[in-house]
RNA sequence: GGUGCCAUAGCUCAGUUGGUAGAGCAACGGACUGAAAAUCCGUGUGUCCCUAGUUCGAUUCUUGGUGGCACCA
């Protein structure tokens, strides 16, 4: 029997992770997160990690597996995530991918192309430059890849940054580096989107705020704050937090704050899963059409 | 009750010596390959409170309202 990856996305406060337990519980499958926050250990409150019950419901995996000071990557993960994947496919049919990371969901279903790792030394440097005369990267880059210059987001000093580091490692020029073609996997992969309508995902949202903050997320964030400057606390819920201990914003502007940083990032995710026309989407209720759907797919 | 000031975008406000208007924030749209809950780009969404005048033309000036604020009673 084929093998199938079941991939449960939608934007955060959506229902994903009920609806993965739901569907974990039916189908006997184990659970793997493609959230790029979750699998953070001490980040439970904040990234809305799954609950006692809900871990105890069905096996996960990725979830508070790395400590915050770790530096991960989208590149580590699809490594580890398929080689989980590996083992997880010879006990099971169907194993279930749930999160709302896009780059991480699409590392996972369409691999990242051979690129070298960061290197912490070049980044730094060529931030560096990037803060004291931009112009100096963007000719830069002009000139070890023009075709890429012409394309990118030359404001955007993540982008930049980035590319100028592959063509300085590699040699190569970035863009030729980017085949871009979706490498083939040998298991089958269904995509479930989960949406609301957009004021009820916002009231989700707000009201998830409010349940974080009732459950311990300053307390958490307190915990977490000699860390800040970590990778893994560039996370909403927590920076707004940390501006509140810093004492430039109120308890209350923080939480204010939290909601529509939120409502913003589900707004990103929108916009990326938007483009994604492999995706079949279903509002979080309509369980009994995503079982339909996944039983007619994989028997 | 009297006098004065104010009324312009979702909010706070600017402005138009009379030619139907613009900032910040919010909102909305988009990009995205090893930092991605990150980072970046784009967009003004408007009975200029109502009414009657003056005028070729009024959001702007004048009359009368309405609402708010302040002071005096």
């Amino acid at each position: 029997m084929a093998k199938t990856l079941v991939v449960i996305l939608g934007p955060t406060g959506s229902g994903k992770t009920a609806v993965s337990i739901t569907l974990a519980a039916r189908f006997g499958a184990p659970i793997l997160s493609t959230d790029s926050r979750q699998f953070y250990r001490g980040m439970a409150v904040g990234t809305a990690q799954p609950d006692a019950a809900q871990l105890a419901a069905a096996p996960h995996h990725m979830i508070a597996n790395h400590e915050v000071a770790e530096h991960y990557t989208c590149g580590d993960y699809e490594r580890d995530a398929l080689a989980l994947l590996d083992e997880l496919f010879r006990e099971h049919d169907l194993v279930l991918a749930v999160g709302g990371s896009g780059l991480y969901i699409d590392a996972l279903c369409e691999g990242l192309d051979d690129l070298p790792e960061a290197d912490p030394a070049l980044r730094e440097e060529l931030e560096r430059t990037w803060k004291e005369e931009p112009q100096k990267l963007l000719a830069q880059l002009q000139a070890l890849d023009p075709g890429y210059y012409e394309r990118v987001d030359r404001a955007n000093p993540k982008r930049v940054v980035r590319a100028l580091e592959v063509c300085l490692k590699s040699g190569a020029p970035y863009s030729t580096l980017r085949r871009g073609k979706p490498q083939q996997r040998d298991f089958n992969i269904l995509k479930i989107g989960i949406t609301l309508p957009r004021e009820e995902l916002y009231a989700r949202i707000d009201r998830r705020v409010d349940e974080m903050m009732a459950a311990g997320l300053e307390a958490e964030a307190r915990t977490l704050y000699p860390l800040r400057h970590l990778n893994a606390l560039q996370t909403v819920g927590y920076r707004e937090m940390f501006d509140y201990f810093d004492g430039t914003i109120t308890r209350d502007q923080a939480v204010e704050l939290i909601k529509r940083n939120s409502r913003r990032y589900a707004k990103r995710q929108t916009t990326w899963f938007g483009r994604d026309a492999q995706v079949h989407w279903f509002a979080p209720g309509q369980t009994d059409t995503m079982i339909a759907l996944i039983g007619g797919i994989c028997d």
